[in-house]
DNA sequence: GCCAACGTTGGC
DNA sequence: GCCAACGTTGGC
């Protein structure tokens, strides 16, 4: 059975080590500038959070267009899809199958999204989201364990992501190494996430400018620590 | 399965 | 460099 390809497996074990993680240096042509990195390795976690959510704005001296993102949001498909002819199906019950509990996120093919790859830094924790099937929501948390090296997927043929255009001198995708860390307490379904988004948009509150409903498509997304922290937040609370 | 959103491609 | 055609993502 083809193997999840989305984002998956094949490789992954965290502490091999690779040549290292060269990654090209060819700033492609990004769609995009924003990105910022965090530096701050230990993603914290969280708990408490939303307390200082009111503050985000103001604070933040003079420049607050600065936003850092310190924290993920990986789209994963949990349902079977043939994408040329391979199934690209990863769960997060794929996840925890694998070795380690590790996989690499292989097959990422938009530059906004690679540039987020690209700047993830260890230890960095993630949501583990479920897209394109019944119930898309978050799953899980899971944290970066190798940050970027180039994707073996762009140069094999018979993957679905092969990209010709790709030299190895010079590859032009990347990919990073991600480990389970753990369940969320309860699955936390978009519906919820983006009825919040929508209050905090009207009145305020640390989901107005989530990614998740500015770039519906992009999937790989940052989250500010401040929407990392509500968004967890909701899973101490009763399903709505 | 439909279709809106939106990224990419390529003619000009 | 503009923009229409096209392809993909992903909620519903």
């Amino acid at each position: 059975m083809p193997w999840p390809s989305r984002k998956r497996d094949k490789g992954a074990v965290a502490d091999k080590k690779e040549p290292d993680a060269k990654i090209a240096k060819t700033e492609e042509e990004t769609s995009d500038k924003e990105e910022e990195k965090s530096s701050k390795p230990p993603a914290g976690s969280s708990k408490s959070g939303w307390k200082n959510w009111k503050k985000k704005e103001s604070e933040s001296g003079g420049e607050e267009s600065k936003i850092t993102y310190c924290h993920w949001l990986l789209k994963s498909e949990p349902e079977s899809r043939l994408e040329k002819g391979v199934d690209v199906k990863f769960s997060v019950d794929d996840l925890k199958a694998q070795p380690n509990q590790t996989t690499c996120w292989d097959g990422v093919r938009n530059y906004q999204a690679r540039n987020f790859l690209r700047s993830m830094k260890l230890g960095q924790q993630a949501f583990f989201y479920h897209s394109n099937c019944k119930e898309p929501g978050i799953v899980a948390l899971v944290k970066i364990v190798k940050e970027a090296y180039p994707d073996h997927t762009q140069f094999d043929q018979k993957d679905p992501h092969y990209d010709s255009t790709s030299r190895k001198e010079n590859p032009k995708w990347s990919m990073v190494d991600v480990q389970f860390v753990r369940m969320t307490k309860r699955f936390i379904p978009l519906s919820e996430i983006k009825a919040h988004h929508l209050a905090h948009k009207a009145n305020g509150g640390p989901l107005k400018d989530m990614m998740l409903f500015s770039r519906q498509r992009l999937s790989i997304q940052p989250l500010t620590q401040e929407e990392f922290d509500f968004v967890l937040s909701l899973e101490e609370e009763k399903p709505r």
